[in-house]
DNA sequence: CGGGGTTTTGAGACCGGTCAAACGCCGTGG
DNA sequence: CCACGGCGTTTGACCGGTCTCAAAACCCCG
């Protein structure tokens, strides 16, 4: 009945062997969540009550790097995401990867596949992963007997378009420097939502993975977090971010004057008088 | 029990007098569609079939310019375009409009409502317009009567998922022209699935509303119709666009060497032979 | 210690944005 | 009827942000 979705490419993960699950569950967290579970990691408030234990969804693990599914790969399974972190991305006529989305701990994969009952887009785990497994067929049916359940999938699926929505207005109207700030506050934020620290974190991945997912070249975003980090908005090591300046973050618009310009800057300003003083306060303000 | 929705903006459209729905069917075509009608409208295949006419939803008629729906309005219906064409925005922290889309014939507005039960983003109608009213609570509470109702939700919604991922994906990794060839493809086989011609149509919105949608200012927009007409990939006159050749349009990565580079290129080439010849296909090609 | 992938940084080119002017279309009112 | 003004569009000149190409430093891991 259950499918572990994994056919196409890559070993299939660790937890394949169904009819040993109590074996399974001792050896690496639990195997099987109940409908409760799954609507607190969503974040979702299930009205109905439901018997606690009356529905059981099972767990799967991914390694990093394994793919959960592929394009063109036929849809029958959604997934909630338990722990970890993965990328969802878009192959281009002519093989580049653009990125979608980086899901983590909450969110529900998959979901591209219910149209054309066929997966539009790849996910790949970009750390070790644990994801809930979602019987596309399964849910639609229990839907007839708890149709609480319904309300659930509407929400997520309302989510992640009002999600996708707000990525379209960063990319059509905001600058390199724009983008990456709020791409670091949204991930603080969602690092305080699951418990973890806003303030200093480690990215999951690469320059270029961001840069695909922000519409812009590796090259932008490594000079841009050096940007910030000379700025003090931010401090950057690595992948290891500190958030220095959240507000500041939340608001920029514009970088102020570059290391290159400063210095025509400076030397205007020594002729031109303080009047500059206001310019740059505007380049967070406005 | 039914809103017309109105209220934040304009006034009411002209079929708010619910009771005579016989003297509005006369007067404006009809204002009641069954399921089935529904579902035709959508592209899709409903499963189980279900009595023609148990199940009647409202008509209503928006005008030029009126808003369906605005930012942070209480959420309560969703709607489906039977005729006319809206455009569909964000609006930034600073007034400035982004739009999202831009649905036609078969389309779904106000899912995004769902989710917070208020709506993110606002509805303007580019043409008159009619609109099939779908309550969302009565959509849920049909739904445990009629499961297969559910499916058509997930459905829409997925294909909308879809359709904002492919608008990601363009506007990350796509240039320009490139951009604007696809905005014309796509438009012309919407008209084409709509039985209107593929071939000659009018654009419903401005060249900003263009730019708006694409990342792009209104100048790049007119520019890139313009050098589309002087190749003769497309005529322009006005509003009223000519597809001439669709498949360039659809495989156009870059635009061919512009007219103010070209004398450059062409000085380049008695110099530097022939070789150039074999980069202006790579244009289209690659 | 070596090697591949990732990141940083620089120099230069180019695309697309900005600013500005002129034109066309159209509804309004003299 | 034409004059007028508002809006959308076209086109030009220029500027600057972002990409491209390239080299070097760095990191992790075998």
């Amino acid at each position: 009945m259950f499918s572990t979705q994994t056919s196409a490419k890559g070993p299939v993960p660790s937890a394949s062997h169904l009819p040993s699950m109590e074996a399974g569950r001792q050896r690496q967290g639990r195997l099987w969540s109940n409908l409760k579970e799954m609507c607190d990691l969503l974040h979702i408030c299930i009205a109905g009550s439901i018997a606690p234990d009356e529905l059981l969804f099972q767990h799967v693990q991914f390694k990093t790097g394994q793919r959960i599914h592929t394009i063109g790969q036929p849809f029958d399974t959604l997934y909630v995401v338990n722990s970890g972190f993965l990328k969802t991305v878009l192959i281009d006529d002519f093989g580049n990867e653009q990125v979608l989305g980086f899901p983590m701990k909450g969110d529900m994969l998959g979901t591209d596949g219910i149209h054309t009952k066929h997966h539009s887009s790849e996910a790949v785990a970009l750390s070790d992963c644990d994801l809930i497994l979602l019987p596309f067929k399964k849910l639609t049916a229990l839907g007839r007997i708890h149709p609480e359940l319904d309300n659930v999938m509407y929400d997520v699926m309302s989510r992640e378009l009002v999600r996708e929505q707000v990525m379209i207005g960063m990319l059509g109207a905001l600058s390199a420097e724009a983008r990456v700030a709020r791409f670091l506050v949204a991930l603080a934020e969602r690092f305080a939502q699951m418990g973890y620290s806003s303030k200093l974190f480690n990215l999951r991945m690469t320059r270029h993975e961001i840069g695909s997912y922000l519409g812009l070249t590796l090259e932008t975003v490594s000079r841009t977090l050096s940007a910030f980090n000379e700025i003090g908005l931010i401090s950057v090591d690595q992948r290891t971010i500190g958030i220095k300046d959240p507000d500041a973050l939340k608001s920029l618009r514009r970088l102020p004057p570059s290391r290159s310009r400063a210095k025509q800057l400076a030397a205007a300003k020594l002729q031109a008088g303080a009047k500059l003083d206001s310019e740059a306060k505007l380049v967070v303000a406005v």
